[in-house]
DNA sequence: AGCACGCCGACT
DNA sequence: GTCGGCGTGCTC
């Protein structure tokens, strides 16, 4: 070896690098860079790691080291897959954070943030896209082995592409395979990826000189369709030779036909292209709007609080056009050079509201969801990532994406429970993590809400957030007429039909002869909620769960709607013998059933989590309701979520008192926030629209609120008890939930849990008590609460937390109890 | 999350 | 006597 060389060689650096892995460990992991990566790595960027006997995985960059750790020889990392950080040092900062306030590992961070596109392992499979044309691309030698074996058997993991190479370094290979995109990733749930094939049309390139044209053009002057759309063509063209056929078919008048004969001509040569399936729109055809006098005055209101505060609370009324307020004020972000995050509940990205943005801001706007399959997901993160993309609409987990200069964030309906993530780790409120986003980017943060959380609302009554109100509805729109119906009435008048009160039955059949469409809203999914023996009073059980059965109806069977188990049902009682089988409560399942004895000539349809479990389901009962296909829709809370219908003139909440009844302080909040977005779901277009509550309380507080619209009462009677009882706001909950097989492990360790705690912190610690549900999937449930009034230090008390549960994870007599931690329940 | 190591039941 | 059940612990 030459002696330069050498000495070049000894000034190379040993590095390591502190990798977080996608998989829920409690700390990061450290691995050595090989020189010749030296320069490749950064923080930001993945490498593949070996982790464990012969996993692969990629992990993510957070530290580079130089001093090697003494107490194991780190492992090589295998290889660098990025050229640039996937992950930018603000998200970093965000995961941190997140990682302490909900007092998760990292790895469960970058399990939800990452889309699994990024997170190439062993058992990733990928597939041939069967649409792509190999002949205009070179591949090596190794990928064209690799490309045999797809065409052969269709899909291959990683692993198996690294046992067929015999290399451990698949995924640059992989990577560049799927940048070229001859290969895509399998969806866990194998849903065969169907690229977006649209017709093109090419000029044959056999016309090209003038002399042909000219002939052509001689041709078709008996044709002066299909001349029409050769002009058109070649207009088009200008821009790109390969024209949709669809796009000139709108621009041109000529018809199917005559495109059809220029085919047969051999004119036009009509290949399938695959298109992004992300709609790009037009950009001159924008919406164009003008904010009425009170949304400008609310509008102005939001950008003079922003001077001084970072949060706005926008309380608007349904129907006031909050949209178009956070139109504008993104618009105004926009016109910086910034980035602007737009939140919606999950159900709400079904909708309008987004194709309204899209419309609005053209190709700049990318939609993040969950449901979405991962080539759109890593489209929009790279989108995000270089900056294409300027308006990001999206579900909670769209906060995990990698902006660089955000600049606003719109977090619409904030009071929606389902901005909380439950299960898996990390537990994160999103609206509450986006206001962290917006305090780390510098950027302001407005939430909506036509019924905010009581958090919210008293954030701002105390100054903390501005608050700015949208009272007026657009012009013609009026407030429902709400009736409200107690059954108890009705049943000792005997003017029940089943569970429908004969104001509700006349209602309905005014309404269905005004051709109106009624919503019917039943908080409870299933046809009996339980059977019931008369004799002796038996009620079968699941056997996994500690919960009664539900009866379906259109299954014959009974299920558990905790963990899925069903079983046949029962005629015979198998306790007593009993033939007397009652059924008790009543699930939507049960209400469509009635409702077609009694209506048997109009369509009915269901909105429930059993009736949308395929994936288009969903979509399709809407749109076919949204098309008036269907005259009644039954729900369950589903139908309240932002959805948006335009003929509905009746809404009937079939019983309100199962939503009061609601074991949870916040019970009242969110039957009102409920009852009032039903309600809101009633004459949007120029009709007054009527709503009917039936319930057994009928002179209930609540129900007295949402008809006379009054949140502000709601708000003060609610937010007096809270004060009274030390729940949020004015207190922070974290909930300890414990899971054991053993019943008597698991009480043991609970105790243990709650009194050491107790020492320290006394009454904050309540419990063990038993859930609701006290055993679910064969584990047996405890919950510890610790109720922190707002002088605690909070962070104390979580690492407090977190010794006492690493001392009884560690302590022998409580093996295999698993604890998890629910910052901010909600 | 996987995977190996390890200690108790029904089989050749 | 063994094969295999899954409970437990570790992975740089």
């Amino acid at each position: 070896m030459q002696e330069e060389n050498y000495s070049i060689f000894e000034e190379r650096e040993t590095l390591f690098v502190e990798v977080i892995l996608p998989l829920s460990l409690a700390k990061n992991y450290l691995y050595r860079v090989p020189y010749e990566l030296n320069d490749s790595i950064s923080v930001g960027k993945r490498v593949i790691v070996q982790f464990g006997k012969n996993k692969i995985y990629t992990a993510l960059i957070r530290h580079v080291i130089s001093t090697p750790p003494e107490l194991y020889e780190a492992k090589y990392i295998l290889d660098v897959v990025d050229a640039f950080p996937v992950v930018n040092e603000n998200q970093f900062r965000f995961w941190n954070w997140m990682t302490s306030y909900y007092m998760c590992n990292e790895g469960d961070v970058m399990s939800a943030a990452l889309p699994s596109g990024l997170k190439l392992a062993s058992e990733t499979i990928i597939v041939w896209r069967e649409d792509t044309d190999l002949n205009t691309h070179t591949l090596s030698e190794k990928e064209q082995t690799v490309i045999d074996f797809l065409i052969k058997n269709g899909k291959l993991s990683l692993g198996e592409i690294s046992k067929i190479l015999g290399q451990k370094t698949v995924i640059p290979l992989v990577k560049s395979l799927l940048d070229r995109e001859l290969v895509y990733l399998a969806e866990e749930v194998i849903e065969k990826y169907k690229p977006l094939l649209k017709p093109f049309l090419i000029l044959n390139p056999e016309l090209s000189d003038g002399y042909q044209m000219g002939e052509l053009f001689k041709i078709l002057e008996k044709a002066p369709k299909q001349l029409d759309a050769l002009m058109a063509f070649i207009q088009l063209s200008k821009s790109n030779p390969e024209v949709g056929r669809q796009e000139l078919l709108e621009y041109s008048n000529c018809g199917q036909g005559a495109i059809k004969s220029l085919i047969d001509k051999d004119v036009f040569l009509l290949k399938k292209k695959a298109v992004s399936r992300l709609r790009d729109y037009d950009v001159d055809d924008l919406l164009n709007f003008k904010l009425s006098g009170a949304q400008e005055v609310a509008f102005h209101e939001v950008e003079r609080i922003f001077k001084e505060k970072d949060v706005a609370l926008l309380h608007g009324v349904t129907a006031s056009g909050k949209t178009q307020l956070y139109i504008k004020l993104i618009e105004d972000a926009l016109k910086n050079g910034g980035q602007a995050l737009f939140l919606l509940p999950e159900i709400a990205l079904t909708t309008q509201i987004v194709e309204r943005i899209k419309h609005y801001f053209g190709e700049a706007i990318g939609v993040y969801h969950s449901k979405f399959n991962d080539f759109e997901r890593v489209e929009i993160w790279n989108k995000v990532l270089n900056g294409t993309f300027k308006v990001v609409l999206g579900a909670r987990s769209a906060v995990f994406l990698p902006f660089n200069e955000l600049k606003i964030i719109v977090v619409d309906e904030e009071h929606e429970s389902s901005y909380k993530q439950h299960d898996p780790a990390p537990r994160y409120q999103a609206r509450d993590s986006a206001i962290y986003l917006a305090l780390l980017h510098g950027a302001k943060i407005v939430l909506g809400s036509a019924t905010p959380s009581l958090e919210s609302y008293y954030n701002a009554l105390t100054n903390k957030y501005g608050l700015v109100k949208l009272q007026e509805r657009f012009s013609g729109v009026e407030l429902p007429l709400h009736q409200v119906v107690s059954i108890s009435d009705e049943t000792k008048r005997k003017k029940m039909v089943s569970y429908f009160s004969s104001v509700l039955i006349d209602d309905i059949t005014e309404a269905l002869e005004k051709k109106e469409q009624i919503i019917l809203f039943q908080n409870r999914r299933g046809y009996a909620t339980i059977l019931i023996c008369a004799t002796c009073g038996y009620a079968p059980k699941c056997i996994n769960c500690d919960v009664s059965l539900t009866y379906h109806k259109s299954s014959g069977k009974l299920h558990c709607h905790y963990c899925g188990y069903h079983q046949s049902s029962i005629n015979i009682c198998p306790a007593c013998g009993s033939v007397h089988i009652e059924q008790k409560g009543f699930g939507t399942e049960r209400i469509e059933e009635e409702l077609m004895l009694i209506f048997p000539d109009i369509t009915i349809a269901r909105l429930d989590v059993d009736s949308t479990r395929t994936k288009n389901s969903l979509q399709k009962i809407i749109t076919e309701f949204q098309e008036g296909k269907t005259n009644i829709l039954i729900g369950t809370q589903m139908v309240a979520k932002g959805l948006d219908f335009d003929h509905v003139g009746l809404i009937g909440v079939i019983n309100a008192d199962t939503l009061l009844n609601y074991p949870d302080f916040r019970a009242f909040e969110r039957s009102y926030q409920l009852l009032a977005q039903v309600s809101g779901r009633a004459g949007r277009r120029a009709k007054q629209g009527k709503v009917v509550i039936q319930a057994y309380d009928d002179d209930h507080r609540i129900i007295r609120q949402v008809v006379t619209n009054d949140y502000e009462d709601m708000y003060a009677n609610e937010i007096e008890e809270r004060r009274e009882f030390n729940y949020p706001p004015f207190s922070r909950l974290i909930f300890v939930n414990l899971k054991h097989k053993d019943a008597n492990v698991l009480n043991r360790a609970a105790n243990q849990l709650a009194d050491v705690l107790r020492q320290q912190l006394g009454n904050r610690i309540l419990g063990p008590e038993q859930p609701l549900v006290s055993r679910v999937r064969n584990y047996y449930l405890k919950q510890i609460i610790i109720k922190s009034d707002k002088n605690t230090a909070i962070q104390k008390v979580k690492t407090l937390l977190k010794d006492t549960i690493l001392s009884v994870n560690t302590d022998s007599n409580f093996k295999g109890v698993i604890v998890q931690i629910d910052v901010d329940p909600y």
